[in-house]
DNA sequence: GGGGTCATGTAATAGGTTACATGATTCT
DNA sequence: AGAATCATGTAACCTATTACATGACCCC
């Protein structure tokens, strides 16, 4: 709840999306399948068609004309509001300018980890991090295809954000292996599984 | 929907402490909130209460006994179970293990930026810089402090992530500042801007 | 012309958050 | 003794995901 009416990035999506036509739920589906937001919004068909309604209630959008071609379901129109507009504007901002608090399951796994024996942690860490060496290899080999296909590099800087995140994440790993085999480390930790059965 | 009856982390939490030992549910409240999970596991008071319940329909955790102290409340009183012992373990090894797709804020926001213009996004991004740089001071000398208080490193291993992350973003938003100040980058994210009101 | 898959939604269900309640304890 | 905070939950309300439907189009 940012306080925002509606919080959902997807609906943040759907405002941009607005902002170039005015257009109906389905054509917004099929323009973030192509445009590969999937990787970087999460959601799925039925979401797209409640933060529609949400931005509806909302006032963000209004629903511009309703057309029916052949037998198929009525697809209906939607198209920004000035409110709407504002929204936009206003919520790119916010999320541009301010870093919002996130929760990645690894930090929350990191934070238990206390459970699994050090050794097995070990183990763990090493799979984590040829996954994540994977990862990386395989978005710097889309990347440069798409750019090689002369997509402009601003339209992938999610990618290269991602890349980033990945990359922390792939030495922070490395690291923690490292620590977790010297045998100083983590006398508590050792010391809690030694009692157990 | 990993396939996992319960996929909540917050219910994984609740596991790692009746590994510990039975509580009650407020109990677990306060031991979360004591070792400041909040800080890497999104909840509130209702999750908690919810995922316990989640938890019992699974069969992973059973309750124990119901007391009642003075006219409070009656408190009911959990312990894990043999499935939820195995639970616990397979659930950490699969998050240690495994990365998980995230879909941070500011992924989203890069993957929409367009819809500022490229001046704005920039001024923005400075914000945001000085925000993480602050961020990036505020976990350090946390971390520092909790270690001089004599906290074990391992228990700030989730911390040093955070760091970590923070960091990669740091350096990753500043070199996106000198990238969109510099004339030939994104040419058509100008244009589209120049044929706008 | 029958079997996929595209197009287009609605309805049912589960998940999660906020609001509401209320006795006990502690502080001043 | 009144105010603040702790302890403890339940209920109401959103949000989001999955399941269900169904005509059109395309391929073999």
């Amino acid at each position: 709840m940012g306080s925002r009416k509606v919080s959902n990035p997807l609906a943040l999506a759907v405002l941009a999306l607005l902002f170039e036509r005015p257009m109906h739920p389905y054509e917004m589906g099929r323009l973030l399948r192509e445009r590969d937001k999937e990787r970087s919004i999460r959601y799925n068909r039925g979401s797209l068609y409640m933060v529609v309604n949400q931005l509806l209630r909302a006032g963000f959008v209004a629903a511009q004309e309703t057309v029916r071609e052949g037998q198929r379901p009525e697809r209906t129109v939607y198209a920004l509001t000035d409110a709407g507009h504002a929204e936009l504007h206003d919520w790119m901002r916010a999320e541009v300018s301010t870093p919002h608090q996130e929760f990645p399951r690894f930090m929350a796994a990191l934070s238990l980890m206390g459970v699994l024996r050090p050794a097995e942690a070990a183990e763990l860490l090493a799979t984590r991090l040829a996954a994540l060496t994977e990862q990386v290899d395989a978005v710097r080999a889309e990347t440069r295809a798409a750019m090689e296909h002369g997509l402009d590099r601003v339209f992938l800087m999610e990618e290269e954000y991602r890349l980033a995140l990945l990359d922390a994440e792939r030495a922070f790993v490395a690291n923690l292996i490292e620590l977790i085999k010297q045998p100083d480390f983590g006398q508590v930790w050792h010391e809690f599984h030694q009692e157990r059965p």
